[in-house]
Order: C-alpha cells, then structure tokens, then sequence
DNA sequence: TAGTGGTCTAGACCACAAA
DNA sequence: TTGTGGTCTAGACCACTAA
C-alpha cells in the first residue's frame, strides 16, 4: 500500500502525514496495536525519517499514540478524554459535550489600566485595554460569566460586533494573526458575589469556581480573563503535559 | 568565545545545550534579546543545526524563549510565571512560595475496584487498587485531601513507608521507572463535606475547590486522584499549551 | 542478533522580515 | 538582497527490547 502524499497547497508534508496516520488509526487500529516502524512508514510515504518523527512527536504529544524505545510505537488506548484540546475554549469544549453554546457581549469598552490591571498584565499603568463582559450559555443556560482584559494596541480597531460575529481565538488568529505559545490558568473556589449569582441565575449559596487566564504570545502577556463559573454545573478540563525541566532533575 | 560542548556523562547533547543557553540567558542576557542564530549557535557550540533546533524547541515550549520567523529567536520577558511546572506538584509549589510542605498519610489499603472506580481508571471492576489517603499542609496549616487511587500491577510492593519517606511521582520515577505522558485535571467548585471541613479545619461555609486528576502512561491511567482544597487559602495554577490539534482548524 | 526508537550530522531549499 | 526560522533529505551510530 505505497500511498504516497499527495502534493497539498500550503501544507507541511508532516502534517499531511499526521492526517494520514490519525486516520488511519481511527479506521483500521485498535488499541495498543503497534503502527509501522519509522523507517517502514518513511518508506511507505515516500518522506524522511526525519519528517515521520516529527510527526509522530506531534501525535505524541497529543496523546495519540505512545513510543517505547527498543519496541515501538503505539495506538493510545484512552477513548474519553481523546482530543481534549490543551487549550481551553467554551465554544469547542460545549460541542464537545453535544450541547449548543452561545456568547452573548454584555459589555465593551475601553480604559485606562488602574494599578491592579497594570499588574495583572505586566504593562504599565495608564495604557489603554478594552474590557469585555461576556456571559457564555450552554443549551441557553447561563454557565460563565467572563470579563476579559486586552491591550489596545495589540488588537487595534476591535470593536463589539466583530466579537460577537466570531469567537475571541478564532479573531485572534484570522485577523491579528495571534501566535499564542502558552497559558497560564489559577483556579479558586469562591463564594458566589451577588453579581455573578444574578447573572448565571443562581442562588449565592451555590459556590464558585473563579478562573484567571493569562495568555502569552511572544513572552508577552496578550490577555486577562477572570471568569466566575457556576459550581453545580460547570467542572473545567485541563489536559497537561510534564515540563521539559524534569529534564534537569 | 567558541564554548564546545563538554561530553558530559549520558546527557543528549541538545540537554546539554539547553543548559548552557539557559545559563547565558539567565547570566548575561536581557529580555527581549535576541540569541545568536540558529546557524551561529551552530558553530559556537560545534553542533549541527539539527541539534540546536532540538534544543531551541524545548527552550520555546517551557516558555523561556520566542521564535519570529524572519527575525530571530528572543528571550521571554515573563518573570512571575516563569518555569511553573507543567505539572502540578505540591511539594514545589509550596516551595516555590516560600512555604514548608508537609504530606501525612492518613490511610493507605488495599481494595478491589468497584463500578465507581473501575470507571475513572478504565479497568476492569475487581482490580486490586491501592488507595492512599493523605493530608497536605503548608506551613502546618491544612491545604488540601487528596485521595489516590493506583493499579497494584502497577505498583507492585508500594508500602506506606515508602510513600513518607519520597514524594509520590519522585516514587514513581525513581522506583517504578514510570514514564508520564500527560495528564488531566478537572476543577469543580462544590460545598464543603463534613469530612473534608474537619481535616481542613475550616467551617462548612467555605467553599472547597475539587481536584480531579487522571495521570497517563503509555496512554494508559497509572493514577487517579480526588482532592479537596480549602477555597479561602488555596489557589491551583496550571500551566497550558496549545494542542497541535490547531493545525487541522 | 535483529529490530526498534533516540540522537546527531551536513547539507538543501522555502517563507518571511527588514533594510 | 540578506539573514532569519521552518521544512526536508539521506545517512550514521547509539541504547534498548525481545527472541
């Protein structure tokens, strides 16, 4: 089966084998099968070796497949938490979910950053972000309320329908061609404030889960959310990988 | 200053490597400053450019440095966050905050895995299971109950001695030669139980944050762990990256 | 011993950014 | 145009696993 990759537009051969090997896997593997050698598939698809491990390093890190050294590599057996996305987004995790979200944009402005956002986005005092306020609904049930912090200047020209007409990542990407690399997120459970407890319809006797997000492109702080979440409904997913400093232990 | 590697005992060399920039950048270098190219470090080091991309990759994915294609390779300007470990652990991070930790095992037995927990850790009902119930405190004061479960196969001959004298993953890797692969948490904001009230040593009236966390090997569950942290004291950082799912949008 | 993944080399061309 | 990171090749040797 010499199924060679077809020349795509754009697209790195790595990836194109990724593609490949993911469905392959879905259709004909089963669990802890092992997949071809690396030189047997660098053979199969006429690419280097060199190109296979970077594809199967991606597939590795997706949880995908696992590698043993001296015996192979191997189909990962995990079926519910398959393709979780690393990074959280309510959109994609509510489909996931089979439940139909919605974001509505309860507020937007624009400011000066008091000391206390200064902090939080390590900028300094006085320069302009937006404040958004949004409320995320699943199956039209409020689930969070977020309000999100980013610097003017890093996304010139938002404006309050362009959010509304697409979701933030997705905006990020298409038109300030964001390059996220990470993301740091803090949890808390708190006791729910009469605002939030108005907003997500709910008595203040059920608690919170409050939620800081503080994404960074290039080094560089790019956005704050503080989000408040319903504690009876709502349990937040995070999938996370070992640092590359165990290296140094 | 044509600094070649020294072969140092075992170590890849893009490990070594990344000791070495890691060193030059915390020693002599601003943020935002550009290191040598690719192919400079190259020469300097008496690597191929392979290596250094190897190394330049790990480099980027702790968050220590950012790649402008075009323009070169920076270094992060992020201080606070810098080097969180992917991975919780509790230990570090109270050390990291200037705090003792201590671990207490309350309880630790062996049982057979009912429905319940046969689910969580996708095996079959009636697989012997440990279960380690421990208190974690900082500072001596109470922050967190965690209940662990793990495969015997696994873990064959675990003593609770053994558990008091290390940390549980320094336990894994050392004794166990256990190779994570990744993990995953869920977070959940709930009202506190009696039981938990009590070991925490705090009033019903705080919320609890709950902690769920499936830990991964060879794309099999080795460890799930329940905890319960004290909402007022107990903040729980994550450190994300996107998912190289990102390529298929 | 044979086969696997892990590391490393030397070189090539491409896409992008800045002067 | 020059220099950067991004992708890719062909080949080599090492470390580990299993027969």
């Amino acid at each position: 089966m010499n199924a060679s990759l077809a020349p795509k537009e754009g697209k790195p051969l790595y990836s194109l084998l990724m593609q490949k090997l993911l469905k392959k896997m879905a259709s004909s593997m089963k669990p802890d099968e092992r997949l071809p050698a690396e030189r047997e598939i660098s053979l199969q698809y006429g690419v280097s070796r060199a190109t296979v491990r970077q594809a199967l390093a991606a597939l590795e890190r997706m949880g995908r497949i696992y590698r043993v050294q001296g015996r192979g590599t191997f189909v990962s057996p995990q079926k519910v938490h398959q393709g979780l996305p690393g990074f959280y987004s309510f959109s994609t995790a509510m489909k996931k979910l089979g439940k139909t979200p919605l974001s509505l944009v309860l507020s937007f402005s624009e400011r000066e950053a008091e000391e206390y956002l200064a902090e939080k986005l390590k900028v300094h005092p006085g320069l302009p972000i937006y404040q958004i306020l949004r409320l995320r609904l699943a199956d039209n049930e409020p689930m969070l309320l977020e309000t999100s912090y980013l610097p003017v200047e890093r996304f010139p020209g938002l404006t309050k329908q362009a959010l509304e007409e697409s979701t933030m990542y997705r905006l990020f990407r298409s038109r300030y061609g964001v390059e996220i690399n990470h993301a740091i997120e803090a949890f808390q459970s708190v006791q729910t404030d009469a605002r939030t407890a108005q907003y997500l319809g709910m008595s203040r006797a059920v608690p919170s889960l409050r939620i800081e997000r503080f994404t960074y492109e290039r080094g560089r702080i790019i956005e704050y959310t503080e989000s408040f979440a319903r504690g009876d409904q709502f349990v937040y997913t995070v999938r996370l990988e070992p640092s590359a400093k165990e290296e140094f232990s």
